[in-house]
DNA sequence: TAGGCCATCTGGTCCT
DNA sequence: AGGACCAGATGGCCTA
């Protein structure tokens, strides 16, 4: 049955391979094979038959009716099916993992896992974000207040202690933090054919654990004093930079 | 060769 | 009634 696809499709969930309903997969599965074996019993029989031809011409219209309707139902999954893949793939296509044609696409369980994982932590880098722009901005507001009700305190110059640099440390100290399961997993040696596990994945990590820093992407690179930085927490652009960055590893 | 992953078929159930 | 959704079964492909 996946005969009509291997050869084809090269193990994508969607593949390529738009078969045709009512002739690729029908003369490749086994409904075709016992369609032949029908036909042959029923010619068998037929030259058998003298009388009775409009009953079993009834018949022959009911089977060739509910023939038909498999084929739609089995259409239908099918196309069902492609769906969900479509959606499977552009899924991937938004997750932080190596992307190419070199590199094994993430099995569906392993992506749900990560969309789970990506999402838990970018909500958790958000609920930080919140409280450092919180911080900040509470601590103007009080500074303004402090410099209206004090005019002769003039508020802090812009050097290493403005509130923007301490943010920015937060970030990199936040980032830094965790260790980095991308390159825990790139030690392996089969570190980009192999999706990752679900060990990886978070998949029996406490919650915890996740939100703090779930995929460990931001460990990923290693934050040089002075030098620009690529990871996602200093970059507009996440995603095609992990998936760049994580091919080159 | 075993195990993982996948596509497909199929029958059942629920909904409109 | 027809369609969507789901889960089990089956068989193929690929990798360790």
């Amino acid at each position: 049955m996946g005969s009509d696809c291997g050869s084809n499709c090269s193990r994508s969930s969607s593949p390529d391979l738009v078969v045709d309903d009512h002739a690729g997969s029908f003369f490749s599965n086994k409904m075709f094979q016992s369609y032949c074996q029908e036909n042959r019993e029923d010619s068998e029989a037929g030259q058998d038959r003298t009388v009775d031809g409009q009953s079993q011409a009834g018949t022959d219209l009911s089977k060739i009716d509910t023939q038909d309707l498999r084929l739609k139902v089995n259409s239908r999954e099918r196309k069902r099916m492609h769906d969900l893949n479509t959606a499977m793939d552009s899924l991937r296509e938004v997750m932080p993992y190596a992307h190419g044609p070199s590199v094994r696409k993430l099995s569906k369980i392993s992506t749900l896992m990560l969309a789970r994982n990506y999402i838990l932590m970018l909500s958790g880098s958000l609920d930080e974000m919140k409280k450092l722009v919180g911080d900040v901005y509470g601590g103007s507001a009080a500074a303004q207040s402090r410099t209206a009700a004090h005019p002769a305190i003039t508020p802090a110059a812009p050097t290493a202690h403005h509130p923007l640099h301490h943010l920015a440390h937060s970030l990199h100290s936040l980032a830094a933090s965790a260790p980095s399961a991308l390159q825990h997993h790139s030690s392996h040696a089969t570190a980009l054919h192999s999706p990752p596990s679900a060990g990886f994945l978070g998949f029996h990590a406490p919650v915890q654990s996740l939100m703090k820093d779930p995929l460990h992407l931001a460990g990923c690179y290693r934050h040089f004093p002075g030098m620009p930085c690529p990871c996602s927490l200093c970059q507009p652009l996440p995603t095609s930079t992990l998936h760049s960055l994580s091919l080159s590893k």
